[in-house]
DNA sequence: CATATCTCAGTAGGACTGAGATTG
DNA sequence: CCAATCTCAGTCGTACTGAGATAT
């Protein structure tokens, strides 16, 4: 009997298979992806969006602390703003009281954005996610919460270095 | 009352927490880092403890099939078997019933490498995902595989397309 | 002087594409 | 002529690093 190589067909290594870091890849790669198009296509990245909802979340603030809250890389937080500042949707102004610091507002436009972008992640996070129960995703939000904490550390859970 | 900013006591803002996406991108990198970091402590890397594991369950084959069953691109195969080659831990050869095709066989060099690889791999896996009991790596790594058979399929299930 | 911020240029690695050569 | 395979060169987006300018 002869497998014609069907697609849908192709067996995995059972040894290769049962590594969970590399379900757990592949599938980042192919969420990523979807949702990164969902947003190509209104014109943003997911990063804008990262940086709209903190500023929503917790006002303005400098792009330091953008960084640190979005683990968006302070370079990378450059550029965002840069397109978030061309597109009406932040304001960019130097701190008086720490002229290092630049201030980051959103503007009434940039949250009508975010509202925007918000749902269009929604729905491509639903078809991307469509498999799992609501239950199911809880459990899985909860697991990948402890696991981004557990990986926050870098080695030593040093609760009580004195 | 100040918050000095511990590093720990960063807050992130609850619309951006709720993104399974970036939650499932951000994991996937740090795992991915720290497998990737226990495989190049061997010299090796993720595609060839994939090559390797899959000639171990499937026998020789050629790079096009190791292409399909691993999920690896054909011209990365190329640089991993280039690499396994020079090591000694497969052999390749062209096949003489099928000259376009290269059939890759895993050597008894290969077979131990392959070992080693797998403890590596075991023992970076325990660490990265330490804080999820047997159940729920049984439960993500169900989720995960269903997630990835979901967007196996393009865009439709189409699985009576009349 | 040490530290923090913003910015830019550039690096490193990963996934992938396009095309040429060869063979079926 | 079409299709599959192997290979190489190169693209694209991502995360990140190093360093300079400025300010505290």
């Amino acid at each position: 009997m002869i497998w014609a190589m069907d697609p849908t067909d192709i067996e995995i290594a059972p040894l290769l298979d049962a590594q969970p870091s590399r379900l757990l890849s592949q599938v980042a790669l192919t969420v990523t992806r979807s949702t990164a198009q969902a947003l190509e296509r209104l014109d943003a990245h997911r990063n804008h969006f990262a940086v709209l909802a903190t500023l929503q979340a917790f006002g303005p603030q400098s792009q330091a602390e953008l960084s640190r809250r979005t683990g968006v890389d302070r370079s990378d937080i450059v550029a965002a703003i840069d397109q978030l500042e061309r597109d009406k949707t932040v304001s960019r102004a130097v701190d008086p009281t720490d002229r290092r610091q630049n201030i980051i507002t959103l503007t009434s436009v940039g949250e009508a954005r975010l509202e925007e972008l918000a749902g269009a992640l929604e729905r491509a996070q639903a078809a991307a996610f469509a498999p799992l129960s609501q239950t199911e995703m809880a459990d899985l939000v909860s697991m990948l919460g402890r696991l981004r904490e557990h990986h926050r550390r870098p080695v030593g859970d040093d609760a009580g270095t004195s």
